[in-house]
DNA sequence: AGTGTATCTTTACACTGTAAAGATGGCCGA
DNA sequence: TCGGCCATCTTTACAGTGTAAAGATACACT
């Protein structure tokens, strides 16, 4: 089979890394669809035939980074295989902030991005729950919530703290921003708060 | 004197209005400078004799935005005058989680929002600084943070966590929007985890 | 080899932000 | 009271955008 290698050999994918490069470098007003047609080497309309919109590019590519933000969580919570689960839970964050800090401008189309009706991508949203999970099993909830459920409060709470700590941070909203390693300094701190509001919660019962 | 009341009589505060109504009608993209001319009955080309830019629009909405969300806080943290400390953080958390569900397309912009160099408005940076140092007020520190200093792990930890959950919240990475009401009840329950967590960290001192 | 069809290009249109030049009408000094 | 000034608003124009429609190209399969 090989699809994608017909005329210029896997446009689809060409145009996701352009659009990659380009949003990273100029944000996100920098990657019209023009300029990433022109990065990749083809018409503005070529890419119409490998997505439905604008939109869908940048959706495709929010879909990605959500698979490495994910596998980046899993991956430094393994790395602290003998700690206790707290110490895999405030390393997942850690790792959630720093790709935050590493992929600015995905993280923001990610999340508060420009597109509209997110359901309308339902593989976004599927891959977004998944790197969600991998947050909850390591709180200790035992299976993932169906999308459109609320999580358990503990679980809410750590991924509010580390993805609010990720938007200052690279919003500029606490200063101009930080290296990664300085990054991953402020994120142990902060997660140290919350790990201590966790400890309390170990006994009580969830609702 | 009362300048702005020239022909239109105050051009300036209805586009204002009128880009308010647009951005939480038909979001960030539906506010075209045009769109917001129209709206407010005048050429396209009219706005730039009250507005530099398109952005420079949007970040007057932005501090406007921050103006109301100080505001908010320090309303809720006041009426719960005789709680305990914690408990006035707390009603501020809500509060804060609330300003951004009921206007989340403008929460959107003051946080996120397509304002590229956002030292080109030292306005908005001034109103946003005020809006935390409410936060941080309530948390214990005595004065306000330089902008670009971080503020102590405290206050950013209080501060991350209800802004991590406001943008969860209104991005629908929650299931779908809730209600006003829902989301205060989900602010508390959030706040309350992190509470435990300051609780522990009364005693120590903090770098 | 010949044909079908996915891929890409060309062309076109409505829309955007914004610059430049012209029109309008209220305010201030005479 | 009047004349002129100048801030305000409009008109016109241009480059850039997203995307629809029609045409060209070249691979794949029979």
């Amino acid at each position: 089979m090989d699809r994608g290698t017909y005329h210029h050999g896997d446009l689809r994918r060409a145009l996701l890394t352009a659009a990659r490069q380009l949003i990273e470098r100029t944000g996100p007003s920098g990657s019209s669809l023009r300029a990433i047609a022109r990065q990749a080497g083809v018409s503005p309309a070529a890419p119409y035939h490998h997505f439905e919109d604008r939109e869908a590019i940048l959706a495709a590519l929010a879909a990605e980074g959500f698979e490495e933000l994910g596998d980046g969580m899993r991956r430094s919570a393994r790395r602290v295989r003998e700690g206790a689960p707290l110490d895999r839970l405030q390393a997942a964050g850690v790792a959630y902030v720093g790709f935050a800090v590493k992929n600015p401008e995905l993280f923001r189309l990610m999340f508060s991005g420009p597109l509209g009706d997110r359901s309308a991508y339902p593989e976004l949203q599927r891959r977004a729950a998944a790197a969600f999970a991998v947050l909850q099993r390591l709180v200790g909830g035992s299976s993932q919530t169906p999308p459109g459920e609320l999580p358990p409060r503990v679980a809410l709470a750590a991924w509010s703290t580390v993805h609010g700590l990720a938007t200052l941070l690279i919003d500029g909203r606490l200063g101009d921003r930080p290296s990664e390693r300085r990054a991953a300094q402020i994120a142990r701190e902060v997660t140290q708060v919350l790990g201590s509001g966790l400890r309390s919660f170990a006994g009580s019962a969830e609702s």
